[in-house]
DNA sequence: GTTCGTACGTTCGAAATCGAACAAATACTT
DNA sequence: AAGTATTTGTTCGATTTCGAACGTACGAAC
């Protein structure tokens, strides 16, 4: 556990910051500051769920492993959520893979005080399962937009969500990532992300990606972006649809 | 409400028939019998969610439908689940229609009721967020077989999923139905369907399907398939993961 | 028995995407 | 400075899927 104690004004995560002192005191004395460096598997898919991690800064892809060794992207979580999302429905096993994909740091509490937490407090539950609901959103949308839209939109879509997430206009990021989460092949990012660039939405160059017209992303993207954030913001405040973009 | 008590050794939805007595005591009171006519929409996108239906025979999609206007399936419930899960999230709102597509029955209770319900009984609480966190892997697979898988492996899925819901080895379903289910156009079904059809794993006339080899489909299918029934099982117990085939 | 609506089979050209490959450019290493 | 690994741009043919169309079969209604 921590030694010192963490000043519930000081953090950056989005569900804790929305806590009530009675609810945050239920939770501070078991929070661990943990970094997420790029690419650590926080949690196996198949693998026990230990922990509940709220992302602080960074974000962190969810994803879904295939028989083929494929994996694809199934959701993301950054400041405004948290990972161990089983933890929350009380189970302790996970589907997914949780991948950092823009390191940064967390909270981390264990399984047994997080438990004990929610068991204790009914706001703390009933935030936590309207973040599960948004994030159901978030998968149910992006599952008939993987279905139906085009790469370009999709590849529009993705990179407004991780701009919400990544606190800043330029974030590493290469095609091939970006072709493995959207579960394309790589050139046909190339493509499409040389039409976006080509129209100045984006530029690149080897594995750093600059978001430089926001507002012509929003227009490029499918309607998909605008659902998954209107949900979010219903459900969390608006602060938590786009962390980074309300506060830069 | 209803009339009559409704006894549990009676009740053919699996979340309810999991039910310790007690816990059933604080729905029963609440629960109607309702019919699932074909076609009919449970709860629209947007509307409000005023009711939870468990359901007790038929089978119910879950579509988000896109600006485009067409509707996806992001997931299926039968008698193994319920309809109305936004209200265990704690929330009123859905973003998805659900529509029945084999008719049915279902127990209905009223929000109100079913919130107190849930307040009341902590183990209708945990047995409810485990068919969510199901739900939430069905979706999660699904929406990556969508990237990813052609369409044939995903027409034996869904099939595979409406057998186990259906009751039988006949049901109706058109091709044009399918396709809209998995996101393709019609000739894609028919020429999927065609594919399996003269493997002999199935059958169809004019808007009846019959699964005639089932083992066969189960050959036939993506792993997906195999991945959603085996968490629901691990979740609810073999009896959710397949209602029909393990009863038939 | 005829008519009509729906479901299905099939075709066709067009478009999107795939999968593999290779060249060019950039960073890192030595 | 040279060598190496990685990232990106690009090509190309193959495959899948799309979208529209048309003909046929089945079943219900008159």
């Amino acid at each position: 556990m921590s030694q010192s104690t963490i000043q519930q004004s000081s953090v950056r995560n989005g569900l804790l910051a929305a806590l009530a002192l009675a609810d945050w005191a239920h939770l501070e004395p078991h929070l661990e500051a943990v970094e997420l460096p790029f690419d650590q598997t926080v949690h196996a898919a198949g693998g026990p769920v230990d922990a509940v991690f709220f992302i602080e800064t960074g974000m962190v892809s969810v994803l879904v492993t295939l028989e083929d060794g494929a994996q694809v992207e199934s959701g993301i979580a950054g400041p405004e959520g948290l990972l161990g999302l089983a933890l929350v429905f009380g189970d302790s096993h996970s589907l997914t893979d949780a991948r950092v994909q823009l390191e940064g740091t967390a909270l981390r509490i264990g399984a047994a005080a997080f438990q004990a937490a929610m068991d204790r407090s009914p706001a703390l539950r009933a935030l936590l399962l309207r973040y599960a609901l948004a994030f159901l959103g978030q998968v149910t949308q992006g599952g008939a937009c993987n279905a139906r839209h085009p790469i370009e939109n999709r590849l529009a879509r993705w990179l407004l969500t991780a701009h919400d997430r990544a606190g800043a206009d330029e974030f590493p990021m290469t095609h091939e990532f970006m072709a493995m989460m959207l579960g394309v092949n790589r050139p046909g990012v190339s493509i499409a992300a040389g039409l976006l660039s080509r129209a100045g939405l984006i530029r690149y160059v080897r594995g750093r990606m600059t978001i430089t017209d926001r507002p012509g992303l929003e227009a490029a993207t499918c309607e998909c972006y605008h659902t998954v954030r209107h949900e979010y913001a219903r459900l969390l405040g608006p602060r938590s649809a786009a962390p980074a973009a309300s506060a830069g």
